[in-house]
DNA sequence: CTTACTTACGCGAATCGTAAGGATC
DNA sequence: GATCCTTACGATTCGCGTAAGTAAG
């Protein structure tokens, strides 16, 4: 049994059991690919892919068991090259952080920074996506870090850490009639009005709707944006209310808006960071984590990656 | 990075450093295993052991954690190649359990019994021996379960699972004082007479000191013994009262000798299961924990694999 | 007829064992 | 001097790529 044997395996899985495409991907030839695959079920005496005629067309049941097995081990694989790494350059190394817009643009610039100043040899880029996106680039190993707000929990292989809750407020331009409420806003006062708000599936997009739900209102979304500036620049030409999490309310740039406060019209969101739960984190990935979330110290993550496993075996 | 190599790397490391055993253990030469580790060295980019001169010597702190990582990839290359035994041939296959007398002697008949009619084709084999040498065996991978009721905690690769508690009965010959006993036994009134009871770290032989020590009696053991049988067989003769596990009275079998229940004198024990957390346990090995202790059913115990991991990175 | 996998064959590389060399205890 | 690891070298094996063959859609 060979590690390189296992690397085919996993590759024309991911494939779609597509072997050609898993050999254009590994850079090598397909009729190799293959004779590798049928030593290795030769080996363990058992089949592994199930091929009608020439072709493969699914995997059997213990090729599941054995797929699952052999991403672990080449993921390990991948971490011993890693350690290598790190002790060579206990300073250098990258750290990729795959994120989204609100993030990205409002509660991380702080948290890099600090980070920069602290190591500046490491190379930290950032990759934005949709919250599915940024999940899969962490699952794929394609980023480190994933922070989101929804739809990153449901990866059995991600460990999902807390990070902090937060809240919604209301923008209007500083004209704007809700700005003279004396009163305390409530969801009908903001329903009255034509609505500026997230994409679906966005920076927990679906607590504002849920919220309008609740109360039996069917609000007039006019505009969804995925990032808060655009919202932002749609409220000032007065297009409508935007919706927008409190974190991105900037009163010194954003002239010409009013923020109001509406934590108290929708459920708080909670922004989570994700990490694979068995690939090898750099000691400054996890101060990065405890930059960004100061209750998330390095045993506490050490921890959660261990435990709470559930991946339904 | 090859599997072979990191085979290499961890036999060096299990044989205390010594290269040339390693080749031996592997039925292969020196040099060739010399030069693997300093291919992956190089290719990893850090030393994993400290040379002196020409001699090995020690770990490197990067070459603990690779060790570590080798030794999990090599548990699931083994779990592969179960895979395939276990898919091959559902229902026969073999299974080790290491245990101690008492276990074997008095506990486990009933099970084995069940298992054997529900699986004639497996191959069932009982290793005996002390707690920590019981759990060595399934560290090492010579036991799929070990089974004990002492010291076969803090083993931070095996699972422990609660199987039962249970306690101890006094055993006296028929005419003896004690059987006369109008009042509860005390443990004062068993100090009273020469003891015959297990050895150290056998059988919860510590619960039975303690209990005496708090009581601020020394009591005089003439006699321990490994196994029950011994004891009773020395209780017959006269030489003493005897502290067994009560389970292990056989009214039926122990002509001439009487059972007193201490359950009140002394701590229960717990006899607890232990499986290696990142072994690949075969169906039946599920069903055999779950024959010995019905509540641990295999989601209990697979759940208890994957959690509850406290081994101090 | 195209796509996709298997078989066959030859090259180059890697692994392993033997033998000799040097360091440490 | 004994033990233990490294270096050197040759033989075998192994993995890989090219080319041809065959089955399915």
């Amino acid at each position: 049994m060979k590690l390189q044997q296992l690397r085919y395996l996993v590759e024309v899985a991911k494939q779609g059991l597509n072997v050609s495409e898993a050999a254009e991907k590994l850079h090598t030839s397909q009729p190799g690919i293959s004779k590798q695959i049928r030593l290795l079920e030769d080996e363990l005496g058992v089949q592994i892919f199930i091929r009608n005629g020439k072709r493969v067309v699914d995997v059997t049941a213990p090729g599941r068991e054995i797929l699952r097995i052999s991403e672990r081990m080449l993921m390990q694989a991948q971490n011993l090259k890693r350690i290598g790494e790190e002790f060579v350059n206990v300073e250098g190394g990258s750290l990729t952080i795959a994120t989204t817009h609100t993030q990205a643009r409002y509660a991380l610039p702080k948290t890099i920074k600090a980070f920069l100043s602290r190591y500046p040899k490491v190379r930290l880029s950032i990759k934005q996506g949709s919250p599915t996106q940024i999940s899969e680039m962490v699952v794929d190993g394609e980023a480190d870090i994933a922070i989101a707000t929804e739809g990153i929990d449901h990866y059995p292989e991600l460990a999902m850490l807390d990070c902090y809750d937060w809240n919604r407020d209301i923008v209007v331009p500083q004209d704007h009639p809700l700005t003279g409420l004396t009163r305390p806003l409530t969801l009908a006062d903001v329903a009255a009005y034509p609505l500026i708000t997230y994409d679906f599936a966005f920076t927990g997009r679906n607590k504002i709707n849920s919220a309008f739900e609740a109360a039996g209102l069917a609000p007039n979304v006019v505009l969804t944006a995925i990032d808060t500036d655009v919202i932002k620049t749609y409220v000032s030409l007065g297009l409508g209310v935007g919706i927008i999490a409190a974190m991105a309310f900037e009163p010194d740039r954003d002239h010409g808006l009013v923020a109001i406060d509406a934590g108290h019209l929708f459920e708080s969101s909670t922004t989570r960071i994700g990490v694979r739960r068995d690939a090898y984190l750099r000691g400054y990935a996890f101060d990065f984590i405890s930059l960004f979330a100061p209750q998330l110290s390095r045993e506490i993550v050490q921890g959660a990656l261990m435990c709470e496993i559930d991946d339904g075996e």
